[in-house]
DNA sequence: TAGCCGGGTGGAGGCGGTTCCAGCCGTCTT
DNA sequence: AAGACGGCTGGAACCGCCTCCACCCGGCTA
């Protein structure tokens, strides 16, 4: 079928041994022996074969990545920071996509095997204890995106930061009544996490000013475009409703947007929205939003990955990067 | 490390050969030595090396899909698509990335390796004959999605008939002045091939109603929403400008829209724009769009890659999956 | 001149599966 | 009762690479 290194080796009368340290770039071979065996690999088209170089070397040169909803612009753009820094160091990436319970069980549970891999990145996902045990147990490098897991090296966006930019930004405009449209995937066992902690940082806020986050201007639901706009539709409608509503993501914020244009409210004369991601969207919709910089987290994860799968040194475990205010045109003064 | 099959024949008290037997479902096993062939790899917690295997069935469980673009939305409901067709059929998915020239070479170059992947996908990227000559001679089976090249087994929808079918309905609404924002990739090199066919539909449907599509109604530039915003403006404040105006995507299509809101034109009072996917943010958007079963042409590339890995008897070269009309808010009738 | 040293080299053995062949042993014919 | 047959089984050989050990040989030291 295709050509092997013996027949490489036959046609430069040399050993197979000769040929591989060519091939490896190893010291120890004379430049005209070189010259002979790299002219044969030219004559014959000759490319190792990287299922046996795998078996032989134990080493995939393949990284996994389960991801959770493959299609969101967030993840993408993560993806690519992935790929390009993989493609550099010269390793394939494998990706795996997580839309449901069931599959998020089966991967987690299953996908972490090292002879199919030799690290394992996961993108939204956090694991439980057990499922950190066996990925462990496994003794496969893995680093988390965007999740947490104490003693799991990780790299993520500041998030609580990133909703206390956000309050202070609209308690600066004299808002008073600010509401939170966000998700919660407690039901689903998806387990995300940003929506939360961007939560937390507006909450943190409001606190310091002196200020509270009653529950009805909090509303959760999983995450969609129409799902917050559900959520919105039911808080502007309430007794009290705010005057401006944080979203915990672009994609929520535009179900905001949609509320009060159901609704018959200007936006940002009688209500204020503000996102979360910096999407091509948000730029489109002249939304205000908080940038994280989600093709960085994939090139600093794989950074981090491969100095674990050298068993290089590596920095702390919790690697943050920073996220800033966009301010565009969903945002203004509170109302007179 | 990690146990082996011959651990396991030893702890059954069997041959390697039965393990093997049992282990890939073999007829000709006694049902007792099964059960403790069995009983064995549960209690070392066994599972084969995929690296072995692949070496000893010179097989990989592998598919490969290289992607113009990946942070697309078309390419990502693509992606999707393909990713659960290859789950379900037990494979694993290798995604490579292009944006550049240099990695497009290189990789339609160098990356149809057969001791890597089992089958190929192209995704929107359309190969030169020498590229497509090199991949053949690799003996490995691939399919194009959203891409053409004679006598190569591809998937697409019908974007000539979409042009047509946005075309009649503008027609339809009155409009005789039409206009054409897209994008050419001659200068890039990636071949992209969509506007082009979609604006033929466009030109064979006006030139049967008896009507022209004069040079300065067409417009081409880099697939951007900027660059198709600049193709708007440029157009709408000529001389003779049109009434509707055809995008030749959704991400064009907002670029018409912000042009015309700079402009101080209502869509679709003064100016109908339609999009071409229905992504999202068309339906965000209210925008008149085509719909394309994205995922699907995903699902039918593996189905017919699959197949060929096989050396099962396929259908068609040309796989066309139908397109549909998707009439929202920024189409009307032609101003008086 | 003998012994040592180290760069250059060949090739057996191993990575962990699969496959194929030979052998064993009951059962069924004739 | 002998022979044929077929289900079940063990294990050597093989997939293509890397590694390691043994070996060769020229130049240097003592």
């Amino acid at each position: 079928m295709s050509t092997t290194i013996r027949e490489v080796a036959r046609r430069a009368g040399v050993g197979v041994g000769t040929v591989s340290r060519v091939l490896n770039a190893r010291p120890n071979v004379d430049p005209v022996t070189r010259a002979r065996v790299l002219a044969a690999i030219r004559e014959l088209d000759y490319t190792p074969s990287s299922s046996a170089r795998r078996l032989s070397l134990g080493r995939t040169q393949t990284v996994g990545v389960i991801v959770a909803f493959l299609t969101r612009p967030s993840v993408v753009e993560r993806l690519k920071g992935i790929e390009a820094a993989l493609d550099a160091a010269g390793f394939d990436m494998l990706i795996m996509n997580v839309e449901t319970a069931e599959r998020r069980v089966r991967l987690l549970g299953g996908a972490a095997r090292p002879d199919r891999m030799d690290g394992l990145i996961l993108i939204s996902l956090t694991p439980h204890d057990a499922e950190v045990e066996r990925i462990r147990a496994s003794r496969l490098p893995f680093v988390l995106i965007d999740a947490h897991h104490r003693g799991v090296p990780r790299v993520v966006v500041d998030d609580v930061a990133g909703g206390r930019l956000v309050a202070r930004y609209l308690l600066g405009l004299g808002h008073r009544r600010i509401g939170f449209v966000g998700d919660s995937s407690r039901m689903t066992g998806f387990r995300f996490t940003s929506s939360h902690l961007r939560l937390r940082g507006v909450e943190q806020t409001l606190h310091e000013a002196g200020l509270e986050l009653p529950p009805h201007l909090i509303r959760l639901a999983e995450h969609s475009r129409q799902n917050a706009r559900g959520s919105a539709e039911h808080m502007l409608a309430g007794p009290r409703p705010p005057t401006a509503i944080i979203a915990a993501s672009d994609t929520e914020a535009m179900g905001v947007v949609e509320a009060a244009r159901d609704l018959g409210l200007d936006v940002p004369g009688q209500l204020s929205v503000t996102g979360y991601d910096d999407l091509e969207i948000a730029d489109l919709f002249g939304l205000t939003t908080v940038h994280q910089p989600l093709e960085e987290t994939g090139t600093r994860a794989v950074e981090r990955l491969l100095a674990l799968i050298d068993r290089k040194a590596d920095g702390p475990l919790r690697e943050v990067l920073p996220v800033r205010l966009v301010v565009r045109r969903t945002t203004g003064p509170v109302p007179v």
